[in-house]
DNA sequence: GACTGTGAATAAGTTCACAGCT
DNA sequence: AGCTGTGAACTTATTCACAGTC
């Protein structure tokens, strides 16, 4: 099979969020001209992302809604719940604990981590905050998945190191400083000040 | 000028990040190759990028951090303050209004907005909430530049189209909803689900 | 020798144009 | 007629290779 770009992903990840809305919507049928007019992107990329999956739809007639949701998920995701580890329980932390989505979704955080004594042993949102030093164990133990940075800067590069030393190969990444690990790990770095100046720029120029 | 694609200019604020830090360590002499091991990067694509805003660079020695500084400010940032309006006093948006990193910038949140009438008229870190039916007066009276929404997905068209109504060019949308905005105003999604699962795959194929 | 800056080459991503199915 | 699927054309972004500066 043909290797997917990671653009091409986050779309499809887009597709099937869209798909879901459709089924609750009662939708059985949808065209790349209708998910295009949903999405903001064209019918064509939508044909073409769809086609790197195989041949799903119907000529004439468009897509089967919860065949391209079977059929994206299948190759997009593993049907396993995946398992998320957090450092940093502050604002931010503790905001993407409360998330509401991923309740509905795949995405599970089982652990926290946190170096102050006061949040240590806390439970937030049904997660148990644990000291960081138990981090490796517990990263193992879990088979966690991703790991989440949602610490001050400063402790960003320890914390990847220790996400590093417990085997996690996805990081997200709020914290705004460069993380440097080994090649075989993916970082999505989410740095809000650049997300912000960042499409304040787009309307400048 | 030749226009600077946004790619590009999310780097750039990537650099002065950077530079920020360099500054801080008392470097005042930086070379595209150290950039580029701070910041994964390569190099040339540092040099390509930084050669978008002139001649910068002194051949043997490197750039001069404060003045790559001076110079990424001056092209990719007006000097002047960032004023962004919030939507939603929930956990996300309070984590936002207490984000410690906007404090230094150039980024100030002048407004938010619930419709809960239990948020309404509190002050989180300085911020007033205020009901959602103010927000095109205070929106166009304070020059609001970025609005946020971090509202249930339900809610995310109808604020989306009360931003536009109220003017704003440049929207950063954290509901996991695709919104539907004319042309000339710019949208960043943040959708944590689909950042989440998006590194998890990148590790996967 | 160590570095920047840049045209040329390459790669990646998107859009076009249309063949083919229902 | 109304769609999908896809090779080919095009556009955008990155990397290479090296001339030129300090």
């Amino acid at each position: 099979m043909k290797k997917i770009s990671s653009r091409t992903i986050a779309r499809a990840l887009l597709y099937l969020r869209t798909l879901e809305t459709l089924i609750r919507d009662g939708k059985d049928t949808v065209s790349s001209r209708e998910l295009a007019r949903i999405t903001g992107l064209t019918d064509v990329q939508i044909r073409k992302d769809i086609s790197n999956f195989g041949k799903v739809g119907t000529p004439g007639v468009g897509y089967n809604v919860a065949e391209l949701k079977k059929v994206l998920e299948d190759i997009v995701l593993a049907k396993k719940v995946i398992r998320m580890a957090l450092f940093g329980a502050g604002h931010l932390g503790t905001a993407i604990l409360k998330y509401p989505a991923f309740g509905k979704q795949k995405l599970r955080i089982v652990a926290a981590f946190d170096r102050d004594k006061r949040k240590i042993g806390r439970t937030i949102n049904g997660v148990k905050v644990y000291p960081v030093e138990k981090a490796p164990e517990i990263i193992r133990k879990n088979r966690v998945d991703i790991g989440i940075i949602a610490v001050p800067p400063e402790s960003g590069q320890k914390v990847a190191d220790l996400m590093v030393l417990s085997g996690l190969k996805a990081i997200v990444n709020f914290a705004p400083v460069s993380l440097n690990v080994p090649g075989a790990v993916s970082v999505r770095d989410i740095d809000l000040s650049i997300e912000f100046l960042s499409v304040y720029c787009d309307t400048q120029k």
